[in-house]
DNA sequence: CTGGGGAAGGGGCCC
DNA sequence: GGGGCCCCTTCCCCA
């Protein structure tokens, strides 16, 4: 029995001492494949500067190349740019514009402006002429990629004018007599071309925005510099911040001076900053014009920027990935400028998932929703930052809760999560009887209408009743004879201002 | 072609 | 903080 005993003890012994060696051998195992895994991403994030240095140094080299033709194209046939003086945000859906930095982008397919165009818009105490920003060429090549103008707000800057004139040889402005300044900034953004860079030359600031697509895996959104190879990056924002980006995606801003050394990204902490708000959410801000009551005459057709929005208007579009859920792909453009003068991109980017379900929470119908990266470049992105005046705007309320997509600033966490959900795609409300899916609960209250019949407001004129109360506001108007929007060509008015749109469209789009 | 209605997206605000 | 509503806007369909 003892023997037996020391038998057990010993085969006890052996067990541990074996079961030490295993677990030991598979340490070593572990740490050597480790230490192997980590040179090889070592090796693959410095083959991912070289690469993005690559890059960026054929994307400088493209711009100068197409910047000399245009110029040569230019100088060999006189055409007329026509500088936006002040352009009040007459594209489909920027109405609200209320103001700052705008830009937009005249497709070179459409020009559709004349020559020493205006536009007449109320501004609220009357009318006053518009000028035309544009870029005309019938060399589509010739106008390049996209060409972005941007300026402020109520600046009668004659650097735009010297923006243009340095982007293209042959500049008509409209006032002749502005003063030659010196030139303080040259802004041409490049949208084009490989979906994930994006590059911005400045004469006196030479600011590289680059666009970095993370990769999300399902449960694991911490950014990870390291991943590519970015340094210590990461840390979007101080604690001290007074705005608070709300994170649900990885973040990151970048921001390479274009010095040639790739090595060298220059990665910063912006975000930190207040005016991390006021750089980037200024740029697509536009003006404002929406004045009910009172005769608008407007040429919207000529400064629709979307809808047929040239492939350069956003490059990464095509691509079509749509997001889904919040996961999987989040491009996240970020940019921070190191002059405060020169206004940045909005840092915005996303993609959304193809797949039969996210088509069905984001409905890629043939109604141009589908356009979702339009969407977010030119009109919810300008809404979105006229409506709220963007993080730093004046309202009362303090907008501390910032959208990690466009810097839009909210009152409330709750706020910023539903207006998330624009950029996400996402969409946790379903109808129970259509299976169609919306992303706030109220819209799906409104939609579920639809099945219930329901229709609260109803006309004190005649028997109409409708769902939805702007519906019913813009059926008094038929009671009413309201036809505030008139055409500046031949004055025909209307009820819409899309109406007007349309008209301006078909009618006039060829002056 | 124009205009009216339906449906939906998105922001602001109130309770 | 969350729900709900209003407002504004766009797009589409159709008469």
């Amino acid at each position: 029995m003892a023997n037996c005993m020391v038998f057990h003890t010993q085969i006890a012994s052996i067990m541990e001492v074996l079961a030490n060696a295993a677990v030991a051998e598979i340490c070593k195992l572990v740490d050597d494949d480790y230490a192997v895994f980590r040179l090889e991403i070592n090796q693959s994030q410095k083959e991912n500067r070289a690469l993005r240095r690559k890059l960026l140094e054929l994307k400088v080299a493209r711009e100068r190349a197409e910047r000399t033709m245009r110029e040569r194209v230019l100088a060999s046939r006189p055409s007329s740019v026509k500088i936006l003086d002040r352009y009040r945000g007459m594209t489909r859906g920027e109405g609200h514009l209320t103001g700052g930095h705008r830009s937009f982008v005249k497709p070179a397919e459409h020009n559709t402006w004349r020559d020493d165009q205006t536009i007449t818009v109320d501004e609220g105490s009357g009318t006053s002429t518009q000028h035309i920003v544009m870029i005309e060429s019938t060399d589509p090549e010739a106008a390049g990629p996209g060409v972005k103008l941007e300026r402020s707000e109520g600046e009668e800057d004659p650097r735009n004018i010297r923006d243009i004139q340095s982007g293209a040889a042959s500049v008509a402005t409209e006032d002749p007599t502005t003063p030659a300044q010196p030139r303080t900034r040259r802004s041409i953004t490049e949208v084009s071309g490989t979906p994930n860079a994006v590059l911005k030359s400045e004469t006196d600031t030479k600011t590289l925005t680059v666009t970095h697509r993370l990769l999300h895996t399902g449960s694991d959104h911490r950014s990870d510099p390291e991943r590519l190879g970015l340094g210590s990056l990461g840390s979007p924002i101080a604690p001290s911040s007074e705005y608070l980006p709300v994170f649900h995606q990885s973040q990151r801003t970048v921001n390479s001076r274009g010095d040639g050394d790739g090595d060298a990204l220059d990665t910063q902490t912006d975000l930190s900053r207040g005016d991390w708000n006021l750089r980037s959410s200024s740029v697509y801000s536009e003006g404002f014009l929406d004045k009910k009551e009172e005769v608008i005459l407007a040429d919207e057709g000529t400064v629709k920027v979307e809808g047929n929005v040239p492939p350069t208007w956003n490059a990464d579009s095509h691509l079509g990935d749509r997001h889904s859920q919040g996961r999987d792909f989040l491009d996240y453009r970020g940019s921070l400028e190191t002059n405060p003068n020169v206004t940045t991109h909005s840092p915005l980017h996303v993609f959304k998932d193809r797949d039969p379900v996210s088509t069905l929470m984001a409905p890629s119908d043939s109604r141009g929703r589908v356009l979702f990266d339009q969407v977010l470049n030119s009109n919810d992105r300008a809404r979105a930052q006229a409506q709220g005046g963007g993080a730093t705007s004046g309202n009362n309320k303090e907008k501390r809760f910032l959208c990690m997509f466009c810097n839009k600033g909210f009152s409330s966490s709750q706020k910023v999560e539903r207006h998330q959900r624009v950029h996400t795609g996402e969409k946790p409300f379903s109808c129970t009887q259509c299976e169609k899916r919306f992303s706030r609960q109220d819209t799906l209250k409104r939609h579920q209408r639809i099945h219930t019949g329901e229709k609260p407001y109803s006309c004190s004129q005649c028997h109409m009743r409708f769902a939805q109360p702007g519906q019913l506001k813009m059926h008094l108007k038929v009671h009413t004879g309201e036809r505030p929007f008139a055409c500046i060509h031949c004055g025909k008015r209307f009820s819409e201002r899309s109406y007007l749109r349309l008209h301006q469209q078909k009618k006039h789009s060829t002056l």
